[in-house]
DNA sequence: AACTATTTATAAGA
DNA sequence: TTCTTATAAATAGTT
């Protein structure tokens, strides 16, 4: 379906496999629970992106139950497999958890330069290839969110500038016009108190309120982005 | 699709019920198959017919281990309504402690350099920073290990070129005798078979017998130590 | 996110 | 059930 015909097998392309994950997925849910109304059927589905995020549907009758269900449906099949709600079993599982997390800590310690003193020449040497290859993408991925940051500054401040100029202009003219006024008004009646401060407080403060008062939310996000953008090492840009 | 539209609920025809079952169902299973393959996503699909039958598919990496995936995930989100079922309840723990793998792992991913899109500026410039500090250790406890090596290689080096030099020393010794001891039989019978050929060689035998005999354990480890570390960068002795 | 040319899925009929 | 076919839906590539 669809411009071309596609074949099956990994589509290599990110972008593209994202835009199609998200049309699929929305498919595949939409068919699932069309089924599940058509056809009377008990459906969950389950689906983890790439990236490990959860997309799941499941007929009104709530996913828990139907994954219980399954249980106790495949357990016939699968008697062999020992019971898992044995309390007995559950502390094991526990332990057995457990010491996989302590080995991924211990893991993570190495990752961060930590406890080196076990390590063998070759471990290190796989260790460093490993985070410099790391550094290289998270780096790309930075200068690329960088750049961006950049660019989008420099279009806000040329709209800015733009909006500036237009209000710098009005100003003149408004002063213009402020001035003749005056003028005339100084030639009728010859008493008017200070009659030059007032034009000449304006500008300034015209410029300010519209400018804060337009955007502040955007503005400060971008103040906070930048923050630690220029106060870090720009060095990296050369990476 | 189809001869023509369809409302979108239950079909009170048993015999078109069933057969639409079966016809979208084998759909469901294929594009949940296509969505997986297509887009390296993990799917599990659980089908309940109506009367019971159960049908089933999920990614390679099996179904149970993609419901424990499942759990695992959910847990988080439904961490309020922690169950104080039963004291010292097993399964809650074990559930707690594959979530805390699962963000493990998820954290292990990024230090690998990889799922980065879904980071900050902020937390990148961190990651960056974490990782950098972790090279220079990692780089420090390898050059420190890389000399050690190689002073021990000179140590080694030493001691086996004087060993060389006592037997050098020896053999000269040996030949010394030899030659006065063919001279004299020379003298005396007058017909000995190739009486030089012999002092040639043993030398080089003597110093390599001696030299392996003595160490082959360590020194084959000395070896398979120095290949990679020769052929690979050097460069990070600079850094 | 919307569009559209094509491919797929499938409802109805045989 | 299975095959065929007309038609509805899904969606790949594009804007």
């Amino acid at each position: 379906m669809g411009r071309g015909k596609v074949q099956l097998r990994r589509i290599e392309n990110k972008i593209n496999r994202q835009v199609t994950f998200s049309k699929r997925r929305a498919g595949l849910l939409k068919k699932a629970h069309e089924i599940s109304v058509l056809c009377d059927a008990e459906v969950a589905l389950i689906v983890f992106s790439h990236k490990g995020k959860l997309f799941e549907y499941s007929t009104d009758s709530c996913m828990e139950k139907i994954l219980e269900r399954y249980e106790r449906y495949s357990y016939a099949e699968r008697q062999l497999i020992a019971d898992p709600q044995t309390p007995g079993n559950w502390s094991l599982e526990c332990t057995r958890l457990r010491s996989k997390i302590e080995l991924l800590q211990r893991n993570h310690r190495h990752y961060m330069g930590h406890d080196l003193d076990s390590l063998t020449l070759k471990e290190l040497q796989n260790l460093e290839q490993q985070l410099d290859t790391a550094l290289k993408h998270i780096r790309s991925r930075k200068n690329q969110l960088m750049y961006e940051s950049i660019s989008e500054l420099q279009k806000k401040e040329r709209a800015i500038q733009e909006q500036n100029n237009m209000l710098a202009k009005e100003i003149k003219e408004k002063e213009k016009t402020l001035a003749e006024h005056s003028q005339w008004q100084q030639q009728n009646h010859a008493s008017n108190p200070s009659p030059f401060l007032l034009p000449q407080q304006l500008p300034c403060l015209n410029i300010g309120g519209s400018y804060q008062g337009e955007e502040p939310a955007r503005r400060n996000e971008l103040d906070l982005t930048l923050e630690p953008l220029f106060s870090c090492n720009l060095g990296c840009f050369a990476s």
